[in-house]
DNA sequence: TATTGTTATACTCTATAACTATA
DNA sequence: TATAGTTATAGAGTATAACAATA
């Protein structure tokens, strides 16, 4: 034993996943209070996002990106469309399914959504200088590559777009 | 217009937020993978942690620091007693309340626990070296504290230990 | 009267599976 | 028969408030 009473080197503290769970449930939180705002919850703004970015997919193609069931996307898309955001619009080819299309109600609605997360991670990250902001996503973005999320977040199976922001 | 094309640097990426949140609830899913293997489910291993650092507490109490109604804990502990990890004690003092108390059994399965919370940690930070996992720790610390969160995770108003890990 | 623990009730969210209409 | 969307039902989780015992 020669080692008298080094200040603590012990256990690499386990408190980094917890801050990061912790961290990131406040962070859910925060969206969902901003996004409460503009009168849209988690899961709509995710409908929103995947929406704009691919128009004209069906519902069960949205419940896949948003990571659950098709069923349940039948209250999301009656609460969006009844609201003037979404269009259901049969498609030609088969009718059976629909191809969901953003209003321009819709369309306006997400460009607010971008200035919303815009702030959100702003003020998620304000004690940090630019440097630290980037040193921290690529740190980030290494940590979700071991986990098998893509850099953006989600899971190559299951890319969950209702995790939000 | 002086600048032609400049290689993105337009909008700051609002992905490090949302990263922040996709890992957050990613890993809070493989800590309650982890810890069921040990029959706990997150919560359950809140109320051993609290109870490791603060024995003797209330059901109130305990209900505070796991950011819960106490109504709720009232199964929760009907449980981890009947699985033989938790005592309820009646207060001499104030025969109202009870002093909850690990069992030897209890204390075991909270060592337990521990080393399942390292192999967490190290798991989900494996693609990190120590340098990194420094740096992402401290950074993270600074995100917290401008949350209003406490270093080690709970906000200081309701320390939420039911989210764990 | 106030407080601890408890119970009862209701509400929300979700998953599962049955149903329809198209193919 | 297979698939997109829908509906119905049941289950888990949670919050709220009423209640008994003790102070």
């Amino acid at each position: 034993m020669t080692v008298a009473s080094a200040p603590r080197p012990e256990r690499p503290s386990p408190r980094t996943a917890f801050l990061l769970t912790q961290l990131g449930a406040h962070a859910a939180d925060r969206f969902a209070a901003r996004v409460a705002e503009i009168g849209l919850t988690p899961r709509d703004a995710g409908a929103l996002r995947a929406l704009g970015r691919s128009p004209g997919i069906s519902q069960r193609e949205l419940a896949g990106r948003l990571g659950t069931v098709p069923s349940r996307l039948v209250a999301l898309v009656d609460d969006l469309e009844n609201r003037g955001l979404v269009e259901r619009v049969r498609s030609a080819k088969d009718r059976r399914n629909y191809e969901l299309q953003l209003t321009d109600a819709g369309t306006a609605l997400l460009a607010q959504l971008r200035t919303v997360a815009d702030a959100h991670q702003d003020g998620l990250l304000k004690t940090l200088d630019d440097d630290e902001r980037l040193v921290l996503s690529r740190l980030l973005a290494k940590v979700a590559a071991g986990a098998g999320l893509g850099p953006d977040g989600h899971p190559g199976y299951a890319r969950d777009e209702s995790r939000h922001d």
